[in-house]
DNA sequence: TTAAATTATACTAGGTCAATAGAGATTGTA
DNA sequence: TACAATCTCTATTGACCTAGTATAATTTAA
């Protein structure tokens, strides 16, 4: 059930580049160096995110990455179904990437219709949350004395 | 966000086991005839689910399988851990499974909290859905009319 | 022209997945 | 007791995936 670290690291670049939105282009280097993230491997998870439009880039010696449109036009979903395939626990309720299973009667299954809960609420929260949200987030956390984190959840 | 093969055959072994709860014990054959599970890979996962108490075994002549508690008893949540490790889309929100991520700062990441709203919504459901959940909807769907299935959901 | 950056392709070590194989242990029954 | 049906256990396999690394090419600003 889990992200792969190719996917994190693709949230976690959307999210630097979406606090430089409207700013110039940001270095993959950059990015490298403030999340921890392999260059090289940063390097193809980017060019990745261009063929989904969610970033572009420039080359050459002042170049770098940017988002491609306005952050809150990004979704987690459409990240994450790009990078790592569906966000449902089994395929065969898979909205994108449905493929039949091989039990008895697809139709009947009750293990499929519990599925299809727990599809639903992972597909809303994803859905609805945006590069944008992820910003918004940061920034409150941001301004949050430590003292208070060590008290959430 | 996939569940293995793995995981899932071990669900519809359950299913098998607790829709014969109180019988006899079911053979391996059995359940992977009416399943379609590959008869050896399923041993594998029928006898590793005897080291989380789901099911017992009885060996011989007339041997198979029983669930080893009542199914109302064995959460899905318990199961799929036990398989397939952690339910959290990444381990740093994981409450058995953490592992800390290598982003910067984990109490200020905003990609964290989404997805301990992610983890919280997956893990209510898994764990308050039973073998007695699946084969109480099994049971329900088993009498509906298949024309009337066409038009769920 | 040069340095800094992205682009593209290929490669790799290690791990996981989904089985398969085969020998062994246990038990009911003829 | 012999035997057949069943679970038990360990090992192996081939395909694929993950998380990178390597290398060379291309683009661009200064």
């Amino acid at each position: 059930m889990k992200l792969s670290l190719r996917g994190e690291y693709a949230l976690r670049a959307l999210l630097v580049l979406g606090l430089n939105y409207g700013d110039d282009v940001v270095r993959i280097q950059t990015i490298s160096d403030q999340q921890n993230i392999p260059k090289k491997f940063l390097e193809q998870i980017l060019n990745d995110l261009k063929s989904i439009g969610a970033v572009s880039s420039r080359r050459g010696a002042v170049g770098g990455y940017r988002l491609a449109r306005p952050p809150q036009n990004i979704s987690l979903a459409s990240v994450v179904r790009h990078i790592e395939g569906a966000l449902a626990p089994v395929s065969c309720v898979s909205d994108r990437f449905y493929e039949r299973c091989t039990c008895p009667d697809e139709a009947r299954c009750p293990i499929r219709s519990i599925m299809k809960g727990v599809r639903e609420a992972v597909v809303d929260i994803m859905e609805k949350t945006t590069v944008a949200d992820l910003c918004e987030q940061a920034r409150t956390l941001a301004q949050e004395p430590s003292a208070a984190l060590d008290f959430s959840i």
